[in-house]
Parts: structure tokens; sequence; C-alpha cells
DNA sequence: CAACTTAACGTACAAATAACGTTTAGTGTT
DNA sequence: AACACTAAACGTTATTTGTACGTTAAGTTG
């Protein structure tokens, strides 16, 4: 009874990624397959996804696809919708995909979908190839298989939603980025512009925010310098909150 | 292939409901079954759900338990998460009822949890009792079947989350109101006092929230004016909103 | 060392919040 | 009808936070 796929429950994941000036999304090729109509040119990428195994986690299949193609372990992922219409597989090529991919008679799949935000690094370039996926611009992003223009768009909206309640920055970016990096990073999640000095004020203001004696490099102006996530600081200044609530 | 279950996916729904004082749930009773352990007395109540059928949208199979409960269609529903760990059902009894109920071979269910916001009314009371349904203090819930008790903590601190963004407020008072009420469910909620003379300052600043010509009845002091909850002005306002980004 | 560019700092005003005090309109009692 | 009682409804002020700008400082390049 080894890893023999739930053949109605699966995990699809967006993995964010942000580059100094875009908000990027991770999209693998979907292979095509024998009998697929070949004039059908929209789903060629997907998000990355499978089915889960009979006594899988939810949580562990979506962060082995994660680990497969990133190679790293620590990264912020949550669940953040169930995608489960009946007929949310519309595309013929799709659905024979899916059958000859997992050899099931697959009919119906009810997915759970998760977000995670994933630091951009060099290194990560010949992995991605080995696996056919490729970040490309939010925006440009479209006529991807199934429904995963729809997933990735909730996703969105909710990664809009979370980054105005918790600090979420920190993991799209280097470990030592600008204030500047950082204002960037708001203004294109959010869509919305900021005030660079009223921005620096605010987001100083935040303990777990901290300076470091590094600069920025290879810049052909004053260096900014460079700050940090201080992680034990944000936690600490978590459990000071909630002590408001006992 | 008429209502046949899927064995592996179910929606369980959590239902609040608000009585002036008290946050409620509402929690049905888990008939016992043959070859069940008699001692065990936790798991006796639990929240309502099933396990949904192949052609079935999860919203309907939420929608629709919710419907056989109220006997109100227009219900504020939200699925908010899936609860999959492999091992989740504990129990050897909670298995045991799932097994009898379905005549199924179950081993494994991922549910998708919902919660929903009810008017409490008292012409519920019938209903209620033919499916052995009961509003219970939010707070004196416990002991309840499979991982119940988990799905309701995660219910309420989502709706803790989402009452400060949107104003799901409506949805738990009765048409009419007064200022106190929408107060004093605002404080049971968060689990915050509020001074009462600035949250009627800010809670009246909103649009939607329109004065009316009734009266709080039956009180041995000066009778409260009561308010309502105008839908059309909300949207009006959501729309206003939402032109700023474009 | 001057010109340039962006980082980093500062100020003034407006708006929102928080912590209070005061008046008013009902009910029930003498 | 005058009174006390209670909670509703309204008001005031100091403080904090947000917004819209102007100014100075520190590095790079020629």
């Amino acid at each position: 009874m080894e890893n023999v796929y739930i053949p109605h429950l699966s995990v699809d994941c967006v993995l964010f990624g942000f580059d100094e000036k875009q908000l990027k999304v991770l999209v693998v090729k979907r292979d095509r397959v024998p009998g697929e109509n070949p004039d059908l040119h929209s789903g060629l990428f997907k998000l990355p996804g499978r089915l889960i195994y009979e006594d899988e986690f939810l949580e562990d299949a979506a962060s082995k696809l994660i680990k497969e193609l990133t190679s790293s372990d620590d990264i912020h992922m949550q669940q953040f919708q169930v995608f489960g219409n009946p007929n949310r597989i519309q595309s013929p090529n799709d659905l024979l995909w899916l059958q000859t991919q997992t050899r099931l008679p697959i009919r119906r799949v009810v997915t759970i979908a998760f977000y995670a935000l994933i630091k951009i690094e060099e290194d990560l370039t010949d992995m991605l190839e080995r696996h056919n996926a490729r970040w490309i611009n939010l925006p440009e992003v479209k006529g991807l298989a199934f429904d995963h223009d729809e997933i990735l768009q909730e996703a969105y909206a909710h990664l809009k939603k979370e980054l105005t309640t918790s600090p979420l920055e920190f993991n799209l970016l280097p470990e030592y980025f600008t204030l500047n990096s950082l204002q960037s990073l708001y203004e294109v999640i959010l869509d919305q512009h900021f005030d660079n000095r009223n921005f620096r004020k605010k987001i100083l203001k935040m303990s777990y925010l901290v300076e470091t004696d590094k600069t920025e490099q290879k810049v052909t102006h004053r260096p900014a310098k460079l700050y940090r996530f201080d992680a034990d600081k944000y936690a600490q200044n978590q459990r000071e909150m909630s002590l408001f609530f006992l």
C-alpha cells in the first residue's frame, strides 16, 4: 500500500518570487501526451502540483514539490483555498494528460492550493531547467492548464491581503536588502505607490527590521545601507502582543 | 451514478450565532452505533458535516447542510481551511460511526471546513431539535468528535481576523439592532473592550450603517435607536474603493 | 574638486485615536 | 407633576499617527 494516489485529491502550489522590480510566478511545462489535440496552444504550462498519496500529509506533498524545485526546506508556505468544482477540468487535453500521467481513470479532482514565497537565486537556474520550470512575471502569466489561471489570481489576492497583516516580505527578499528594495516589493505586490520618506519612517519603526554595517555594492552613486530581518525580535514581539489577550 | 460519496472528501461547517452576550456554535449529536466503546464520553457531539457526492460542488454540500438546519438560503458562508492529516480520525468510535453511517470502508477523510454566520431566531428551535442540534456558547464547546475541536478553534481565529477586515457583524445580528448590541458583538468576538463613546463615533462613520425610526422595546429606561445595515450603500462603497486600484 | 545622484533626515499640517466629561430622553416611583 | 434613576447620545481635549512636502549628506564619476 505504498505511494498509492488518491484519485480525487491533489495539491497545487503557487510559488511567488521577487526580483527587485517584478513579482514572478514559477510555472512548469506540461508535456504533450499522445492523443492530444495539438491545435490547443493554451495549457502548455501549469502550476507545480500532483495527486497526493493515501497516507501523505497535504503539507508534506506541497513541501516536497517545493523542495524538488528549489532544494530548500525552509520556505514560507500556506494552504489558502480549495478548488473543487466538479467541472474544473475543462480542457480534454488536460484530462488526458492527467490520466496518462497517473494511469488512473480520473474524472474529478479536488485540489488544495498552497502559495509559497521563494527567494529567487541564481543557483536555482539549473535545477529549474531540469524540471522544465521557469519564472514568469505575474502579469504575463495566462493560458495555464486546468483552472490554474484562477488559482493564481486567488493566490495573488491572498498574498496581497496577507502582506498587509504580517511581514511576509522577508521571505521574498535576500538576507540583506536595501529599504528601497523593500519599498519596491510593497509597491509591486500591493500595486500602490508609497512616498519614499514616509515609507522609510514607518517601516523603520518595526523592531524586527535591523540595520547592518553592510552597504549596497556596485552602484554608481551613494550606496544604501543593507538591512536584515530579525526573526527573534519578531517572535519576541508577537509574544508580547499576545499577552494583551490573556 | 447518483449520490455516490467520494470516500475521501467531506465538508464540515462551523455555524456561529450571536445572542446579545455570547458567541455560540451549532453542534449536532453524533448517535451511538453498535460496537462502540461506551466508556468514551467525548465525541458525542460534532460539527455538522458529511461526505460529498461525486458530482457535487463543495459549496453546495455546505449550503445544503446549512439550509437543513436553518431553512435559510441567504447565509454568509466561507471555506476557510482544509484538515487533511492522514491520522486526523483518532478515536475508534469516530471511525466506526463514519463507516456505519456511510457503509463505506473509510480510512482517511480530507475535510474542507466552512464557517457560516447565522442570525439566531426563536423559530429555529423546532428544526434544530429535529436534527439533534443545539447552540452552545463557544467557550463551553469541547470534546467534539474527530478533530472538530481544532476545526472550531481555527474557524474562530478566522472569524476574528475577518471581522477586522469586513463588516461581517450584520450577518449575526437581527435586521434591526442597537449600537450597543453591535459593540457587544465586537467585544465578544474580538475579546476586547471598547470605549462606548469612541466605538459609537467610529462605527457611525460607516455609511452602510443607517439609523431607523424604530426604537428598542421593553426596556426599563430610555430606549435606544435601532439601526440597520444598508447592503446597497456597502456595495456602492466597495465599488468606489476599488476604483483607486485602476 | 566640482557635478551628479540617490540616500537619509526633517518639518508642518491634517486626520485618526484614546481617554475622558456632560447632557438628554426615556422609565418608574412618590 | 416632580423626582430619582438609568442608559442613550453628544462633546472636549491631548496624543498619536499619517500625509505631503523640503533639505542635507554621502557616496560615485569625470
